[in-house]
RNA sequence: GGCUCCAUCGUCUAAUGGUUAGGACACGGGCUUUUCAAGCCUGUAACCGGGGUUCGACUCCCCGUGGAGUCACCA
């Protein structure tokens, strides 16, 4: 079997965490099996339509370096063409596409025109929650003769008037087997005569759905947990249009830390907020990727490419995840590490007001990194090598010494780092070993070198080493500051 | 309320009938160390309840309980 999958969104907003994920596993899927993802816009919802949300979508995946085979895709330029052989992948310009498969299905008896209005509709509902009753359309239109509904429906045209297009759910029941959990099986009177083709003349997203996915070749629709129970309309569909169905797949809903689907009181719900907060996209990719899915029972890292080869939808959880964002930062934290000086440099684009360029700021940024979780706490952690130390005396002396004898220190040390040499000064390793060699060739003790060396650097009472201090402000910086806390303790 | 799904440490999870129920985040302790991080070692902490099936159940079945999703001319 050629594995298609596909990721349906519908522009009505940023791309959701969660969309993001389903992304992710129809990625997986695909490319481990030399298949295609493609992506399909689903903006038959006229009303609810958000300017820019596709725009942001394209950008999403863009941001994320993750590719599709087929879809709309965004250019440098700003512009939008689509690639792949089984356009249009925008719903809204294969409107005759629909009709044509709606009159199809009224043809064969499988769906009829519904004249209700809202009004009665709302009527009919309301009832029928009083009663405690399933709410569904009672069928009136459906009493209507195929000559009467035929005359009513060309009547309602010659005046402009509109009605809709409903599915006639058969007798029965339906029953599949989702990828992920197993058989689920549903009475057909629970399902509801939904509606197919709406007054605008747009199709509904089952009728849309569906016949897109067979018409572009679909093998596999993964998509979140709450279509479940939607899941009877499309398959009642694909029978009756005599299609072979896709493989269903649920995967667990992404939650709120009340343990509700994700929304925006709870927790961030848009992926451009996590790139805002300054994740990184490596970090995203792994914490989404196996949340609801785990390839491994001691491994917590991995790439996308190994997330690919080892993806496996039987390995898929059932239950629903609470984002965890503590281990969201740690494992950023984790990313960031292995970020080089210049990597690190160009990640901070954005969120460090410093001037990147500077080899103090880059060096400033390695140094720190392991001190903060997101981009977003560079510009607070760099601050103090950008800015002369103000010092504080009970910070600068160490509480196994005195004024006179930090004083000291830092004047000798002063001398000793001036007969350092560039080069040692853009080594870490090398001035430490320097920096050590004279304390114990003069038998001295650690901290009373060290402290004052380090808060003379930084001003700070917990900071970085003196030697990565050191090599971040380099020679001359360092110099200057330590003459200015001598001048301190004067 | 009807229907459907789900249920292992606080959270993310491993275990596919036989384990002292493993790992990660967070939290506590320790090592390292001039401080703070990082790193390394280590501790606390879980099978929702009740019945079966079985020589043996976290694992399979049933019934409860709890939670969630869904019931639109939205997707």
């Amino acid at each position: 079997m050629n594995v298609r999958t596909r990721l349906a969104p519908s522009p009505t907003g940023k791309m959701h965490i969660g969309t993001f994920r389903t992304a992710l596993f129809d990625y997986f899927l695909a490319r481990q099996n030399n298949g295609q993802f493609l992506l399909r816009i689903e903006d038959t919802d006229r009303e609810r339509l958000v300017p820019g949300a596709l725009e942001n979508l394209l950008e999403m995946f863009k941001a994320f370096h993750i590719d599709y085979d087929e879809g709309p895709v965004l250019q440098s330029n700003g512009s939008i063409v689509e690639t792949g052989d089984f356009g249009p992948y925008v719903q809204s310009a294969r409107l005759d596409i629909y009709k044509r498969y709606a009159e199809e299905l009224i043809q064969k008896g499988c769906a009829y025109p519904c004249f209700c209005t809202v009004e009665r509709l709302d009527e009919m509902r309301k009832s029928q929650s009083a009663i405690k009753q399933t709410t569904k359309y009672d069928r009136k239109c459906l009493a209507l003769t195929a000559a009467e509904a035929e005359a009513k429906m060309r009547e309602y045209e010659s005046n402009g008037q509109t009605y809709v297009i409903r599915l006639k759910v058969p007798e029965g029941r339906t029953e599949f087997i989702d990828a992920i959990r197993g058989e689920i099986i549903f009475d057909n009177n629970e399902v509801d005569d939904c509606i197919l083709m709406k007054s605008d003349g747009y199709p509904s997203y089952y009728l849309a759905c569906t016949v897109d996915d067979h018409l572009m070749k679909i093998s596999h629709v993964l998509r979140g947990e709450e279509w479940i129970s939607s899941t009877p309309k499309s398959l009642i569909l694909f029978a009756m249009f005599g299609w072979d169905a896709p493989i269903f797949a649920h995967v667990p809903l992404l939650l709120g830390p009340d343990k509700k689907k994700l929304s925006k009181r709870t927790g961030d719900t848009a992926v451009e907020e996590y790139f805002k907060h300054g994740y990184l996209p490596e970090a995203l990719i792994n914490f989404i990727g196996t949340l609801g899915f785990n390839p491994s029972a001691d491994r917590e890292i991995f790439s996308l490419d190994e997330l690919v080869t080892l993806f496996d939808l039987n390995k898929v959880n059932s239950a629903g995840a609470v984002l965890n964002m503590e281990k969201l930062d740690w494992m950023n934290r984790h990313y960031l590490m292995q970020l080089t000086e210049d990597e690190l440099a160009n990640r901070a684009e954005g969120f460090v007001h410093a001037d990147l360029g500077e080899i103090r700021v880059r060096r400033a940024l390695f140094v720190e990194r392991s001190r903060v979780s997101r981009l977003t706490e560079f510009d607070n952690a760099i601050a103090a090598y950008l800015t002369l130390p103000e010092y504080d005396h009970a910070i600068l002396i160490w509480k196994k010494a005195d004024a006179m004898d930090g004083m000291a220190q830092l004047s000798r040390i002063q001398l000793v780092l001036e007969n350092i040499s560039h080069e040692t000064f853009d080594n870490v390793s090398l001035l430490e070993t320097a920096i050590k060699e004279y304390i114990a060739s003069n038998s001295l003790q650690n901290g009373n070198v060290l402290w004052p060396l380090r808060v003379s650097l930084s001003g700070l009472e917990k900071s970085a080493t003196p030697f990565e201090l050191l090599w971040a402000l380099g020679k001359e910086e360092s110099l200057r500051r330590i003459s200015l806390a001598i001048n301190y303790l004067k």
